[in-house]
DNA sequence: ACCGAATGATACC
DNA sequence: TGGTATCCCTTCGG
């Protein structure tokens, strides 16, 4: 996917002529479009980076500060949420490390890559891509070696990633169109492994899914898909189940011992929009998680794969220039987080609406609670719980942050939903409009012991990476 | 403070 | 079926 030559968007200069015709007529500024109080984050941010760098030295990425965060609903309740800032390209993909705890990969649209030790700041590890075309999008560790990626690129390839050696053994190429402007029409978008049958999948933005041997040769390659296959997934319990996503906006389950064209897939879910994801639930296995590109987010069960069990309205709408939002599961929980881009054609936008991270319960398609961090404002496309459920990565623009006691906050906040049942206090402070001051004085003060004693428990850690950060 | 670039999906010929 | 104009309307860096 090399960069092409596009006519100009006069549309978008036409918009821009519009905004400032607006602003000055209103005495608005055009930030306020969406009614978002954008704060010049980013600047902020580069120079504490700046400073960072100069300080620990060449280091291609830090620890750039330690935020303070907040829970909507917890208005009493702040604990630390870390952020880097190591790319010069947007982050579009975002896999923790199977075994290592603290430990993430993230990839960018310039095919970097970075392992980050979020507690350990010389652990970094950064593999400088390609550049332009070279957009990663999707990585997973080798089962069988955990310091190896698989890594799907804009730039055509499907490689095996050595983190240690920074070695690079590529596993597929996708067809050379050979056109004058750019090298390929045709690049893997999205990677999954399956240890128990030794394969890799990878689907292609032309609606292909290949299937490989672990060291890359050729099982099958079919179209299954009439347009972009944006996500491929094993199924963890069942070894012969597949699931593909695809901008055709229909998702698919494939039996892999009976594939044969695109027409005898198990099941297809047809979709309103391109779908963005689709995720087995890691509990079981059998439910699966989807994501389009609007306002939908579907929880399907796999004892009727012909409605969805749950259709959680959300708005994530895709945007050109915004990786595009992936709803993802919790790993011990049936929990759904997803980045929220507000919406004003959304029932119920309000012009202050934020991009929160919001959290949903998998089993009643209720929302559970949503994340901000104000020092954090731009739009957050990818989230993933790490293994152990007790910390989130989040991708947004170009920067990662790292969210901590997330489960603790979560497991307390389900035996604070439990007592409040109990006790028969309405629970439904937790509405999404809550973001006004909530208004029972007991539930609060019983949330603020609980809050309290999590911030006991690991501060610890957190002053840890402050020190780190502002060595 | 303002502007250009990056470049996904689709409608339409 | 392929080329291109249009729409969606963010974020960074100069």
């Amino acid at each position: 996917m090399a960069p092409v030559n596009r006519p100009k968007d006069k549309k978008h200069e036409k918009a821009h002529e519009r905004q400032s015709e607006e602003a000055k007529s209103s005495g608005k500024r055009k930030l306020d479009y969406e009614g978002q109080q954008n704060v010049p984050l980013t600047k902020k941010l580069l120079l504490r980076k700046n400073k960072a760098q100069e300080k620990i030295g060449n280091v291609s990425s830090g620890i750039v500060s330690t935020l303070s965060s907040e829970i909507f609903r917890d208005p009493y309740k702040s604990y630390h949420s870390l952020l880097s800032f190591p790319f010069d390209r947007r982050v579009t993909c975002l896999e923790w490390h199977p075994t290592h705890p603290s430990t993430v990969a993230v990839g960018s649209k310039g095919g970097d890559i970075i392992l980050w030790d979020y507690e350990v700041l010389t652990k970094t590890c950064f593999i400088k891509g390609k550049g332009p075309g070279d957009s990663l999008g999707g990585m997973k560790f080798s089962p069988y070696e955990s310091a190896k990626l698989y890594v799907a690129s804009g730039d055509g390839t499907l490689s095996l990633q050595d983190l240690e050696g920074k070695l690079v053994q590529v596993i597929s190429r996708a067809p050379d169109c050979g056109h004058e402007n750019h090298n390929v029409c045709c690049w893997y978008c999205s990677v999954d492994v399956s240890a128990s049958c030794r394969a890799v999948v990878t689907g292609d933005n032309l609606g292909n899914v290949v299937l490989l041997s672990t060291s890359g040769e050729e099982i099958w390659k079919l179209k299954l898909h009439k347009k972009k296959v944006t996500h491929v997934e094993f199924n963890s319990r069942c070894e012969w189940l597949l699931a593909t996503a695809s901008v055709d906006q229909t998702v698919k389950i494939w039996d892999l011992r009976n594939i044969k064209n695109k027409a005898n897939f198990l099941h297809v879910l047809p979709h309103d929009k391109p779908v963005n994801a689709a995720y087995f639930s890691p509990t079981d296995g059998a439910k699966l998680l989807s994501t389009d590109q609007r306002n939908e987010i579907r929880v399907y069960s796999c004892s009727d794969w012909t409605k969805p069990q749950h259709l959680i309205p959300h708005p994530h709408r895709h945007f050109q220039h915004l990786t595009p939002i992936k709803a993802t599961w919790h790993p011990r929980y049936d929990l759904i987080v997803v980045g929220r881009y507000p919406d004003p054609n959304f029932p119920g936008y309000t012009a202050h609406e934020l991009r929160t991270v919001d959290i949903f319960d998998g089993n009643t398609g209720e929302m559970v609670c949503q994340l901000y961090d104000s020092n954090a404002s731009g739009i957050i496309s990818l989230n993933k719980f790490n293994p152990m459920g007790d910390t989130l990565a989040s991708g947004m623009g170009y920067n990662i942050l790292i969210w901590s006691r997330e489960e603790m906050v979560m497991k307390k906040q389900e035996h604070l939903l439990k007592a409040m049942t109990e006790q028969g206090i309405g629970s439904r402070s937790l509405s999404r409009r809550g973001r006004q001051r909530q208004a029972n004085p007991g539930t609060s003060k019983l949330k603020a012991k609980l809050l309290f004693c999590e911030v006991e428990e690991t501060g610890t850690k957190a002053k840890d990476s402050k020190s780190q950060g502002r060595k």
